[in-house]
DNA sequence: CAGGCTTTTGTTTTT
DNA sequence: CAAAAGCCTG
């Protein structure tokens, strides 16, 4: 009993006139503003469906992009959901760095790497810089942090190590340019690419060799870009690059929602783009679809106090809707408290559902103590963004055996697991390894193996070395000979005993066995990831799995999977593209939400910013909460009210806890906890 | 060499 | 006040 779908006359029908514009416009180049709320989601992906559909584009010659993987995950659902399979097949939506590495998959030759390359994480590519420092500028460590962001912020500007170290003024310029070059040597020599590789390699390629730009170009025949304020000057140059002559891509984007200026993101470029596309037609939506009025004007009169680039006036014809409540608390204790309080009221007596609410904060850390607060309430959550599933330790070690296996010249992976378990290969001995594998520009896994080690190593560690070194080569020839990877790495497994070694380092059997569901969920993806590989007719290989997995928020999609009523936590970058009916912003205090070192940078802009993204999440309700005092660094700390709280309209905002509440205020704050307390003797 | 201990360091935001 | 890094002993 199949319902027959809507055609795409009808799903036509329910988009307003601007919104129909953006759709039919598909002959040339195309920018859409799209405040807040305003149904861009929609656009993007009826017009998908209308360029297949209706247009006869083929699918594999449509690409669309995004910045996460939620975002791409849920266009993808929308869009399949309105298309045939037939329709739908080969469809890349994508994020950018999913696209790059795609290309790159495909061209990897051309930028001077070889088969099985493998994909550094932020932490490892800070352990590089800190190789590099050590080695090459005898150990100013101190200067790691630093050299990696340079580097990075390089990359995304399309700056060469040769034109940084050309243009360096300063001694810290200097110190990073010259480690650039190193970096970028050893990353080779590694056979590994970093996350802005993931751009910058494919935008090289694309501008260097014609065949393959001519190729892609050919390929592409409709782009779509979505939340394009953020894209930096090499994403920009990418999609300029795939736009090629033909010129037909929809961007979508909203300066005001740029909150991504600290990574490079460039929102200038939307102005740039009308200077580079003289016959850019621009589209703006305006209609929000989201929130309340008096919730919209709130984030409108916040907003007005930045300069904007293109003028867009929201409006929105829902409800009124009730004020906006800015809590003030003794403490962060008490703030978290009161919020979690008022979630189980309100969960309790108006039926809302947990899934309903939303608590967004500026900084990770601020999410602990509401942790503790919901767990004693017995309230479920649901966080997202915290420790990421790939930064558990039993996680981490088992992808550095598993980049190893698939890339033997991985040395960062090697330095990572040799001992891990302990095999009693320590330091010493690693440094000759080293020693010998620079000596002769050879991988220190291949020089582990090298007899000429036999004359500076003794015994023991010797012994265990040269075992690993051909345990790793017998399993890396199972993998080469065609073996299905999955045994290959489960018999990996049993070898060293990983799962007993992981019940050895926990306290308790209980959480031991979380983490071996940990691992054998990352081994379930990876058999899942080389099925889905397979039917999409790439060439599938163990290490492209890895590598897809590592862009992959895999907890997001762990528990997505569950149908989960939980409050939700998330930090105001995070929240960017969601919305939910009730939101707690909480934190709103100077040095917090303007964070302290943008005040500092006089970067003010950037944090109203991320004001106005937080607020414009909300649909019915929002409730702002800030601290008289806080503790930090062991210290207490007074707080003042956030200057962004003076610029929303007074008449809409009900202030309680202030000390001037009124008689129904506190009514109602007494019978929260009452019903909290209830809820807890309940349970 | 490993594990436990003390000292020191430090808090934006993330693909 | 916490986590991480460094120090020292078995």
């Amino acid at each position: 009993m199949s319902e027959p779908l809507p055609s795409i006359a009808q799903r036509l029908r329910n988009l307003n006139e601007r919104q129909l514009d953006a759709v039919k416009k598909i002959d040339g180049p195309l920018l859409v503003l799209a405040g807040a709320g305003s149904g861009k989601t929609s656009v993007i992906t009826t017009k998908i469906a209308y360029l297949i559909q209706t247009c006869g584009f083929k699918a594999n010659s449509i690409i669309a992009v995004t910045f996460t993987n939620k975002a791409a995950r849920e266009m993808k659902e929308r869009v399949v959901g309105m298309l045939s399979k037939q329709e739908s097949r080969g469809l890349s939506i994508s994020t950018f760095h999913n696209l790059g590495l795609r290309i790159l998959r495909k061209e990897f030759r051309r930028a001077g790497l070889k088969e099985g390359f493998t994909l550094f994480d932020a932490q490892d590519s800070l352990s590089l810089v800190k190789e590099i420092l050590d080695k090459e500028f005898n150990g100013q460590m101190d200067a790691a942090a630093y050299c990696q962001n340079t580097i990075s912020n390089w990359k995304n500007d399309l700056t060469t190590p040769q034109e940084a170290m050309t243009n360096a003024d300063t001694e810290e310029f200097l110190l990073a340019a010259q480690v650039y070059v190193q970096y970028q040597r050893y990353l080779r020599a590694y056979n590994a690419v970093d996350f802005d590789d993931l751009i910058l390699l494919p935008v090289s390629l694309l501008m260097a060799d014609e065949e393959l730009r001519d190729r892609w170009q050919k390929k592409v025949r409709y782009l779509l870009v979505d939340e394009c304020q953020d894209t930096n000057a090499s994403q920009y140059e990418l999609i300029r690059l795939l736009a090629g002559f033909r010129r037909c891509f929809t961007l979508v984007g909203d300066d005001d929602q740029s909150i991504y200026a600290w990574r490079g993101a460039r929102p200038e470029n939307l102005e740039r783009l009308s200077v580079d596309y003289p016959n850019l037609k621009l589209v703006k939506l305006e209609q929000n679809y989201r929130s309340t009025k008096i919730i919209l004007k709130a984030a409108n009169t916040l907003i007005a106090n930045n300069p904007h680039i293109y003028d867009k006036a929201l409006w929105s014809d829902h409800e009124e809707g009730e004020p906006i409540r800015i809590m003030v608390t003794r403490n962060e204790d008490a703030e978290s408290e009161r919020v979690a309080a008022e979630i189980q009221s309100r969960h309790l007596r108006h039926e809302i559902p947990y899934r309903d609410f939303a608590i967004l904060y500026r900084g990770n850390h601020q999410a602990r103590l509401l942790e503790i607060k919901l767990q004693a309430y017995r309230i479920p959550y649901k966080m997202n963004g915290g420790t990421s599933f790939f930064s558990r330790a039993e996680i981490k070690v088992l992808m550095g055996y598993l980049r190893l296996l698939v890339n033997p010249s991985d040395d960062n992976a090697f330095l990572r697991i040799v001992n891990v378990p302990r095999r009693e290969i320590g330091p010493a001995t690693l440094e000759k390894v080293g020693n010998l594998a620079s000596e002769r520009g050879v991988s220190r896994l291949e020089a582990a193996g090298y007899k000429a080690l036999e004359e500076s190593i003794t015994g023991r560690s010797l012994k265990s070395l040269q075992d690993f070194e051909r345990w790793m080569l017998t399993l890396r020839q199972r993998l080469e000979s065609g073996a299905s990877p999955v045994p290959v790495i489960e018999q990996m497994i049993h070898d060293m005993d990983y799962y007993g070694w992981i019940q050895e380092q926990t306290s308790s059997n209980k959480a031991g066995d979380r983490r071996i569901e940990n691992v054998r969920f990352l081994l379930d993806s990876i058999q899942r990831m080389m099925e889905s590989a397979w039917e999409e007719d790439e060439n599938a290989g163990l290490d492209q799995a890895i590598s897809k997995l590592l862009l992959i928020d895999m907890l997001e999609r762990q528990e997505e999977e569950e149908d989960e009523d939980k409050v939700q936590l998330l930090t105001l970058h995070a929240s960017k593209g969601l919305e939910y009916p009730h939101v707690f912003l909480i934190g709103c205090e100077e040095e917090l939400l303007p964070h302290r070192n943008s005040i500092e940078n006089d970067d003010i802009e950037e944090e109203r910013r991320l004001a106005y993204v937080g607020i414009t999440r909300a649909k019915k309700t929002l409730c702002i909460t800030l601290a008289a005092k806080r503790r930090q660094y062991g210290e207490e700390i007074d707080c003042m009210p956030s200057r962004f709280l003076d610029e929303l309209p007074e008449e809409d905002l009900v202030w309680e806890g202030r000390g001037d509440e009124g008689e129904s205020a506190k009514k109602e704050r007494g019978q929260a906890s009452l019903s909290a307390l209830k809820a807890m003797l309940n349970s």
